[in-house]
DNA sequence: ACTTTGACTATAA
DNA sequence: GTTATAGCCAAAG
């Protein structure tokens, strides 16, 4: 599945809003499912970014956290520690598989794109 | 077609 | 404050 982008898929709806992410923002499971309209099923979002090395272009995963701000997903990363490399090279400061000043760094679309 | 799972979240104790 | 449990939806086995 190429998802061209016009494609309607629950997958390919995450894939757009995770690319939307800015760089040195982080946003939430939750938050981007809610966006999409279906607030509940914030797990189907993991589960989308899991399929996201299918999807193309590449959705920055490492930007995606869990509500906490826990690297919750850095385990499905290739190598240990690959996804907090990746924020600590945006300008995201991560210890202890958590994003420092998260809240200061979350990124929300329903709120950043509903203007 | 049914069961299990899963990168979550909210609530209860 | 943390830890345990339940609810949730959609896809894979």
């Amino acid at each position: 599945m190429q998802t061209l982008g016009t494609e309607n898929d629950f997958f390919s709806a995450v894939y757009e809003v995770v690319r939307l992410i800015p760089t040195g923002r982080v946003s939430t499971y939750g938050a981007i499912a809610r966006y999409l309209g279906t607030a509940r099923s914030s797990r189907m979002v993991g589960w989308a970014m899991n399929n996201s090395h299918d999807c193309f272009p590449p959705v920055p995963a490492h930007r995606v956290v869990n509500r906490n701000g826990m690297l919750s997903g850095k385990a499905h990363f290739g190598s240990s520690g690959e996804m907090q490399r990746l924020l600590e090279a945006e300008g995201v400061k991560v210890e202890n598989d958590k994003v420092l000043e998260f809240q200061q760094r979350f990124w929300d679309p329903a709120s950043e794109l509903a203007l």
